[in-house]
DNA sequence: TTGAAAGCGGTACCAA
DNA sequence: TTGGTACCGCTTTCAA
């Protein structure tokens, strides 16, 4: 039934296992699987020998036998909503960086921004027994993370958070990101400012939030009808940036600067403006927020509110690692990253023209 | 040892086994077991009471555990030089779509464009026994597919292949998309037409040869300095672009046409042009390839060539999960996708300026 | 230093 | 229709 290192199965070929090794050199496999792990109690030559034939041999452990008995797999979940949004897509590079290095494997999917599939992925990776989950959750209502926690597998939320919940959270602080955001604009000398607003999510309620706070702040109007809701969804987030601001440019008094809730709604900000013949930033300075990498080559290039997707991605992944390490349950810990200002052609006015 | 429904084991609490619902219900595994794949022979009344007492427990088979007696793990592995890239995400959301559908999980990790590193995660995707790999390779020898193939692993090369190398492919044909972009250059007047290219991969390789065969069968000249290297790593690509384009701009005669290898390329041309005071597209018409979705946004909206990215993903599972299926080994397929033209305002002249 | 035995959570095979 | 038994590849425990 067994070759001298193959098996026949299920009619296919099997990968080299421990046993061969074992058989081929005389010793058990307990010594060759004490070897594999750098166990102190094998002797020198024996050691040498089993890595040898291993080599040899090309050998693999089979991570999913190993996973079995050890119940850990060495992989995470990620679930994002959108792979193709490039803040996600860096998260995930950032993740997979730090991952990598100590050997856990990232499994992703993509809820495609619908609470009922990312529930599946959700399960579906909770069945895979990952070791920990990363999600930027779509959800809304918390009961999917009821279900992971009853699974006890640690998780961490980035990027969007939940009221009532207690969990792990890691990035950017929205309402400084409103507020850093607005304040730039009141530097530049604006006096009306309004805001192309995102959806009902952490993210866009916190933005929208430090953006009433510093108009507030400073004494400044929010006329009717200068906050305007755009849809965030990949594909149309410019066109819905584009309606958004012809809905403002039909205002009277007319903003002089806007705040959009991301990058691509404000290219579509930025097209509307230039199409209705009017100057950016002279007549409307406008800025974004994500900082995706092409905003610089934009026709105008738009300034925008950095949002550190590679940082959030290494901070969730070493949460995530060290939720993994501790045994018990540790109070849920919340990281908070400092939004950065990236200043650009759209918000920057050479003069600042008086009213 | 072991409560009604957890297990204590390694100071942590466990999910729910068959074993628990077998003693619950005083049933054996086996029928636990069957219940759960639909066998047929299970009386209705058993099946109700385990499925009852499964949706009670929230019950969910272990895979790691199937796959060791199954040998199937039911995931694929992506390779993919640069998750940030928006062809490579567009790929990976193509696969995911497919392969959730089906059950598959979709173990996704980064080469980063390193040789070295795409090496290692193969091996690692290898020891997780994936059941199919689908890579974008950065390769430049073909050892690696050798031990994939040592493996009985079947894979799936994307978007770059390899000369010496009977595998499965699922990409563009690149030499139509030289072709193809470059005949729309002459067709809108341009008559001597620059190329900047790409690195040594199949895909930049095979464009510049249908770049240069479209220019000779329209009898149409190379002068020297009329093909230059841009490098395509994420980041730089556009600043190559620019600083390759600025290259062009000192040559004389000036070209009235670029391709570019890829959008990004193609975007820092762009700004080279108008920085040097020249008009997009009446004094050179330019194109780039992979119409990403931004391309439209530019300062001067970017006519590019298509690649498919999202049906290349969904034909690459297609094929992949038809390898995992038949049993022996059948004849490497390729699947050839046909670029399409996105026209936009770099190359769209309003009158064909002569000369 | 080495290894026999037990078992991780499932599935396959065959007998009851 | 049901279930006993063996076993997937590996780790753990404990005795030799």
């Amino acid at each position: 039934m067994q070759s001298l290192k193959l098996t026949a199965w299920h009619n296919t070929v099997m990968a080299v296992r421990m046993k061969d090794i074992a058989r081929d050199l005389g010793v058990s496999v307990v010594t060759v699987s004490k070897v594999l792990r750098n166990h102190s109690d094998i002797s020198p030559a024996t050691r040498e020998r089993v890595l040898k034939r291993m080599k040899e041999l090309n050998y693999r452990p089979n991570l999913a036998a190993r996973a079995l008995v050890t119940g850990r797999t060495n992989m995470i979940g990620l679930i994002v909503p959108d792979l193709v949004h490039p803040f996600f897509a860096e998260v995930a590079k950032g993740l997979s960086k730090v991952l990598r290095k100590k050997g856990y494997g990232l499994v992703i999917s993509s809820s495609e921004e619908d609470p009922e599939l990312e529930q599946q992925e959700i399960d579906q990776l909770l069945a895979r027994r990952v070791d920990a989950l990363i999600i930027a959750s779509a959800q809304w209502t918390v009961e999917s993370f009821r279900r992971i926690e009853e699974m006890k597998t640690p998780y961490v939320l980035i990027d969007r958070r939940f009221a009532g919940l207690a969990a792990n959270f890691v990035g950017v602080d929205d309402e400084q990101v409103g507020a850093v955001a607005t304040e730039h604009l009141i530097e530049i000398g604006c006096q009306r400012i309004a805001h192309i607003r995102g959806p009902e999510l952490s993210t866009a309620l916190g933005r929208l939030e430090g953006y009433r706070r510093t108009l507030t702040r400073h004494g400044l109007a929010m006329p009717p009808g200068y906050i305007v809701l755009g849809k965030s969804a990949d594909d149309a987030a410019d066109a819905s940036g584009y309606q958004a601001m012809r809905q403002l440019l039909r205002l009277n008094p007319r903003p002089d600067g806007v705040f959009c809730y991301n990058d691509p709604i404000g290219m579509g900000a930025l097209k509307a403006i230039l199409e209705a013949g009017l100057r950016v930033p002279e007549d409307i300075a406008v800025i974004g927020c994500g900082n995706v990498h092409y905003a610089g080559l934009l026709r105008v290039p738009l300034s925008s509110i950095d949002q550190e997707s590679a940082t959030i991605g290494e901070r969730a992944a070493k949460l995530a690692l060290s939720l993994i390490e501790s045994k018990d349950t540790v109070r849920p810990k919340t990281i908070l990253l400092a939004p950065k200002l990236a200043v650009r052609d759209s918000t920057r006015k050479v003069a600042c023209a008086a009213k």
